[in-house]
DNA sequence: AAATATTGTTAGATTAACCTAACTTTGTAT
DNA sequence: ATACAAAGTTAGGTTAATCTAACAATATTT
């Protein structure tokens, strides 16, 4: 089936809010603010991939991605996570500037080129956020949903990944000294605000909640 | 300037059209014609560029790129050749099929991924079909005008480039054994229909005219 | 030079993706 | 349980890129 970038789009957002929220209760609302439209546009878009069998929903209900629809939005998520992959690791980009590339590059339609883009990089598993990649018959190895904001004072944890994609956010973590693989301990916890004291090679930081939120992690 | 994947086409249309037949006498119909479109809808998107100064026409006049608008072309040809030259020699695509995809490649919007995949590459000189890549000043490399057809019975020429682009033409270029870079011996010519016959590592082939007006050659 | 053919232009309609403003339904709180 | 807030929907409008059909200008042929 040929879609357009903006239907691409917005299966793309429904995976991605199930992903990211846990709960696969998504809302027109929800789904219209991750696209950066108003809510009448995502009604509209609903109606026409309802349309097209991409999504399942009925009026004030909640919104499903079809077995079909789910599909398409893994591929592309697939073609976006070996994009980064390809910028980061063939072209030198840094972590912070990937995204808004793969972004565009993720649209390009050729079964042939994500074959064998994923080949020449010879079938990566993770993107340079540290993301599974799915593998070409769609499965997605099973996501790391613990974050550094569930640590305790005096453990030690491994950051896994980042759930902010974006720049600034990427940019501060680096500041931060940290990077998929580094070792985390966590030095104190304030109880009020919940201010993070961390330390990472030797280098000890304080964090905010919200950061310790977006860094992904597994215990050590 | 920020422009769509739309007027980006037809830009490149305009060049390609001025570099193709040597003239720069550029007419709406033609415009059209090459990007597959009706003329109203040509004329319409004219109108649009004149006002963004990136072409230069009055009405019933002839259509002349501004030098702005020719230097986005040229960088939407830099583009389209630098990955077409990736796809052939890091993904292992095959002649005829770089084209398509490389016309979807061309308009990904980012400076810095040019200037990587450039340096990636190895800054090539010419793309799989032997055109020009121009450099990241907008610079090309004179053209090869000179075509099999010209030649005469008992020369050796040898090939160099491609005019026509398309799948059914490369495969059958591969089909009679030729490819860049090879000798062409020159048999004979058919004086009514200007049929030729010709060798190429010892294999003869008969080609029409049609065929050798699409090869680009320099004498041997 | 007049007739005809070609080429280019305009007017008005369509579609996709978006908007605002008004309205309806559902959920929550007193 | 009613009232209010939040979420979702509909109606009607806009813009970009396309179309068809009618018209105007230029070029070609006899």
């Amino acid at each position: 089936m040929l879609l357009s970038y903006t239907e691409e789009n917005y299966l793309k957002a429904l995976l991605k809010i199930t992903f990211d929220s846990g709960v696969e209760k998504v809302g027109t609302n929800e789904l219209a603010s991750a696209l950066d439209v108003k809510p009448a546009t995502a009604n509209d878009m609903l109606k026409k991939l309802k349309e097209k069998m991409l999504v399942d929903y009925k009026k004030y209900g909640k919104i499903n991605l079809t077995s079909e629809g789910k599909k398409i939005a893994i591929e592309i998520i697939r073609k976006h996570r070996l994009w980064e992959t390809f910028l980061y690791q063939k072209l030198e980009f840094s972590w912070d500037e990937v995204h808004e590339v793969a972004e565009q590059l993720e649209h390009i339609q050729s079964q042939k080129l994500v074959d064998k883009l994923d080949k020449f990089l010879a079938y990566p598993e993770f993107d340079p956020h540290g993301d599974p990649i799915p593998n070409s018959k769609g499965e997605i190895k099973v996501y790391h949903k613990k974050t550094l904001s569930e640590m305790t004072p005096g453990t030690t944890c491994t950051m896994v990944a980042v759930k902010d994609n974006s720049s600034p956010f990427l940019q501060y973590v680096v500041k931060v000294g940290l990077g998929i693989n580094n070792e985390i301990k966590i030095i104190s916890i304030q109880e009020y605000d919940l201010m993070m004291v961390i330390e990472v090679n030797g280098q000890r930081s304080t964090v905010s909640q919200k950061f310790a939120e977006n860094i992904y992690i597994v215990n050590k």
